[in-house]
DNA sequence: GTATGTTTAAAACAATCGTTTGAACCAACC
DNA sequence: GGTTGGTTCAAACGATTGTTTTAAACATAC
């Protein structure tokens, strides 16, 4: 078709880079479940049947479309761990160095589809979905699980990975959610204010790690408690 | 209506409760695009067409599976807010009344599938499945969100949403993932220690409110940020 | 030129999806 | 008994799913 043909721009890139685009995005929009192949492929203005010739299937394209985000977020992540280590490595800029190339997904893309995707993986089924993320991260944990844990060496290992746990969580939501914050808050807060917003979650977090190991709180008596 | 004395299987119930039990676990298990209403009825042990009889549509399925659990969750939160509002209400307290209904949803249920489900609900796509959540946590999330306020009033409003967002988050987190965080932590953190667990999130994200409000640190210089 | 890798087109595949239908069952009531 | 209204059943509806196949173009390199 002749009127295709304008559409090859060196922006969009070729068949691949197209289904890789078209893909991410219905993936973050409506899942990847609910999103089929005709579907991207027709956002994509490609054939059906170059998906499966350039990814094999289905779950050859979701582990593609993680692939080609995780890891550039990940290097980035170990690089500036490799910074902040080298320059002494308070908490807060550990945290930083976690949070901050997660949450700036969205100011390296025109959207926010890449980091909607990605803070999704956390709570995504499937069995062989979630095996490809875990070991896709197995690293950056490893590595930020030592830091982390050498900043704050009186907490309890158990204690310290529960709130690993924690701030794993409202760094996830923080990506998938860009919509309720603002319902919220009544418009109050603003989710594109992308280094303020590193700046509040990195404080946040880094109080909940210095807070005082757990305590079933001074006070006498309580309510319901059953320790 | 008259009962139906017959049956008498107090345990399984009739069709409709043998649906939503089955919907729940499933709808858990796969997320809800990936759950087959064939799946669904085949667990059951019902017939195919009991779900269009008993709830109109698969959408209807999935709003009757959240109704079932939101209801008594919010009204057990409510009903705690009450309570530590007429005594006093400590800044942990109402983060108790808030977090430990959802994280106790494991123990009241055989199994933890009610609260992977709901915790799902925090990033399930689908506007019109959204609409519905946010309708049911409307009455609480205003509650909660006044008390709370009230408790950290020197806090610009502004920080306090985006810490009420990072709750949400560390919470919803906790209720989807019951796996990762023993992996994470080599079996070392126990997720069946509600009580235990429970205490430590209401540490955690009550240090966060309690954090000093976001200053760019007071070191000299930062790289890479802007105010 | 031939060869190789890529892309498109159109069609079909078997499987599964949500939904609908119409008859059958079964208690209760006149 | 007959009728009713709520419930369950097997079967089929049309549509969509991921996948595969066939063929013909297209580009680039040797």
């Amino acid at each position: 078709m002749a009127q295709i043909s304008s559409i090859g721009q060196a922006g969009t890139g070729d068949t691949k880079t197209r289904i890789l685009d078209s893909a991410e995005r219905l993936f973050a929009e409506h899942g990847f479940a609910a999103t089929s192949l005709r579907g991207i492929t027709a956002d994509a203005g490609v054939n059906l049947a170059a998906v499966h010739y350039h990814f094999g299937s289905k779950e050859g394209l979701v582990e593609a479309v993680f692939a080609r985000r995780v890891g550039p977020l990940n290097d980035e992540r170990l690089s500036l761990l490799d910074e902040c280590e080298a320059d002494g490595g308070r908490l807060e800029d550990i945290l930083r160095a976690l949070l901050g190339p997660a949450l700036r997904l969205t100011r390296e893309h025109s959207d926010d589809f890449v980091m909607r995707l990605l803070g999704r993986m956390f709570s995504e089924p499937g069995e062989r979905v979630q095996a490809i993320f875990t070991e896709q991260f197995r690293e950056v944990a490893l590595r930020f699980t030592t830091a982390l844990q050498a900043v704050v060496p009186e907490l309890p290992a158990q204690e310290f990975f529960w709130r690993m746990h924690f701030m794993i969580g409202a760094m996830a939501h923080t990506m998938v959610d860009t919509h309720r914050i603002q319902f919220l808050s009544r418009g109050l807060c603003d989710p594109t204010d992308v280094d303020g917003n590193i700046e509040r979650l990195v404080t946040f977090t880094a109080a909940g790690f210095r807070a005082q190991s757990s305590r079933p709180t001074p006070g006498p008596e309580r309510k319901g408690g059953n320790t």
